[in-house]
DNA sequence: GTCTATACAATGATAGAC
DNA sequence: GTCTATCATTGTATAGAC
């Protein structure tokens, strides 16, 4: 049963080269990281990357889908729940920051590409999978001032400052020296923001 | 007089070598730059930047350090004016904002190292400037609640609600596909926030 | 200060044996 | 599928003439 499930098994080579090239993609970028060190990391020799990717373009966009394609998934299961939609999009704003706590690494790798220079590597449509979360806020923002639960307003503001201070507590994370915001602390943020909203601060005129 | 001014003269060799630099590593981020491209650039051969600058780390440290220290000098220019702390707030952020569309580039490029792996680029110092904001949107907020412009509240949660917006705003542009947000846009959001904080958002128990 | 020419290590990638 | 051995190219950096 060598074949069971359709991606890798815990300590192939295949798996092991993956989880090597996504710790040097990450912890020194995807142009600074060599072929060589991936493999050494991995503990096998170049024709096996080359046999297995095709290039290292390829092994990059394999890591990359991997972890993007859990953000689309966390989107598409929580839209289709119920319950108001402002519980419901503090708890979209739990799983997906449950989802970045877990991958804190690769998320230093994505906002370095996304918002900085190409470094060389291939092109990845980020925009596809950040256009979801940012509809799905939307959406919800919408669905709650329908409901009576926010004060109408502008609702592309609303949502920008739904999304900056959530992007704040994850971009805090993901530099050292601010140790000291949990989990609470951004979740009491997003409270005091959607407090606002119920208030009427997105109705100025 | 062709030593006036302590800095490089407009078409010296020094200047094109360092918007040459500029250029590439912005574009291309640092690892994936060459020196060979940088002097190609430039129009000049390798040994005049290993003359003026000792390596590629040289070149890219002035680079970064000429970018900074605007940044540090308009928090100190404007927090030695005067005004109501709301107004001295928004102005901040207008002429922090200005320098940013001034250098929407080498944003890019503080970004990818900020938030992202090191590309084996050497260190720089940013947390201090960061600071240096951060520090004076809290010292602002604080000056506010105590003349009675803002209600009482957590002095942390203001501070990274105002940033995660005045954030959100500049990441919008650093990304192509939104073109439509401009100027009055995030200037009308952060006057929402302000708004919020006025009517006591902040002081949620 | 700026050039030509080059040193020399490391890079991404492959051929061909097993 | 995995290896050894090696390719051509590019990388940062320098020696030495002008």
């Amino acid at each position: 049963m060598s074949e069971r499930n359709g991606t890798n098994e815990e300590g192939s080579v295949k798996s092991r080269l993956v989880r090597a090239a996504v710790k040097l993609f990450v912890s020194r970028g995807y142009a600074a990281t060599s072929v060589r060190e991936i493999v050494e990391e991995a503990g096998v020799t170049k024709p096996v990357l080359y046999y297995h990717f095709q290039s290292k373009e390829g092994i990059y966009l394999h890591v990359m889908e991997a972890a993007f394609s859990k953000m689309g998934a966390i989107v598409e299961t929580d839209m289709a729940q119920g319950g108001s939609p402002r519980a419901r999009l503090g708890r979209l704003a739990d799983d997906l920051f449950a989802l970045f706590e877990t991958r804190v690494n690769e998320a230093r790798l994505w906002y370095a590409i996304y918002y900085g220079p190409p470094q060389g590597a291939p092109f990845f449509d980020f925009d596809s999978n950040h256009k979801k979360v940012v509809d799905a806020v939307r959406r919800l923002l919408e669905e709650g001032i329908a409901a009576g639960e926010f004060a109408p307003g502008n609702l592309d503001d609303l949502t920008w400052i739904y999304l900056g201070v959530f992007n704040m507590a994850m971009e805090l994370r993901l530099i050292g020296g601010h140790p000291e915001l949990g989990d609470a602390d951004y979740k009491r943020m997003l409270e005091l923001v959607m407090d606002g909203f119920a208030r009427g601060v997105g109705s100025r005129r």
